[in-house]
DNA sequence: AAGTTTCTCGATCTTAATAGTCGGGAAGAC
DNA sequence: GTCTTCCCGACTATTAAGATCGAGAAACTT
């Protein structure tokens, strides 16, 4: 997969946060229920988004997450960065701690991978909530 | 990954035939050698870029591998979609087998999907293997 | 203050995909 | 005929992803 369940999961569930961005908290069951994702995995992503900043949580009665910037500032990279780190161009797996790697110091198809992943990321970059609320307004 | 492990190997080996495209049939285990590839392993990858057509084989004391088509007209996508065939664009797991999908027949993010998508065929299609030999040749 | 409600944390389990192996068989060259 | 190489299919192992659980800490309510 290009784009892991649990990368969906997250997008949707900032989405569901955006669609309600002038609401009160939203609740992690709610978020669970409107976009049928696993209601105790998505606790768990949530709790990451959290930690990277992308939400603010409130506990208690009226608990619930929110949206740390307007949608138009989120976009699905900034989401997916914060996902996970690991997200780097492709290593080329022979030139990777190996001393046998038949490309020392020159190996012609990094530049490859990096040019790969470099295009995903100018999609995802160029991307944001709002576009995407956008586009749910508006069906083209 | 974006690229896995398998197809990483696939376009070493396919470089290495490209590399010697003059010579007679090459031995598995001579690429495996070459490229730092599990000989078993590559086995069983090249057996099914036989059977796709990118390669062919010749049995017997002399036997070995050579590329189908010059070097030119074989590009990293048509191996890598040779390699799988569910190759295709992410597909939006909320809309899919689920009657549950809260974005019924309009979904917002699969044009997402096919766009990331599309952008790294691009890249891959646009990638000959002639072009990967030349970098060899020329590093920059 | 007591009791919910909700987020928070860490461990754990399950499942699926990827990576890699093995033994034996068939085609071709010498 | 025998040696070499590709060929085939089943099998195992390793890892990553997906998902669940129980208990604890903050916050609101009455």
């Amino acid at each position: 997969m290009l784009v892991t369940q649990k990368k969906q999961y997250a997008l949707r569930a900032l989405f569901e946060l955006a669609r309600r961005s002038d609401q009160a908290p939203i609740k992690s069951s709610e978020i669970a229920e409107a976009q049928a994702i696993p209601p105790r995995f998505l606790e768990v992503i949530m709790a990451k988004l959290k930690r990277s900043g992308l939400v603010i949580s409130k506990r208690g009665f009226h608990g619930g997450y929110l949206l740390a910037r307007p949608p138009a500032d989120i976009s699905v990279a900034d989401l997916f960065t914060a996902l996970d780190e690991k997200d780097r161009p492709e290593a080329c797996s022979a030139c990777v701690g190996k001393s046998t790697c038949p490309f020392m110091k020159n190996c012609v198809f990094m530049p490859l991978w990096e040019e790969a992943h470099n295009a995903v990321e100018r999609v995802f970059g160029r991307t944001s909530l709002q576009d995407l609320l956008d586009r749910d307004q508006a069906p083209s």
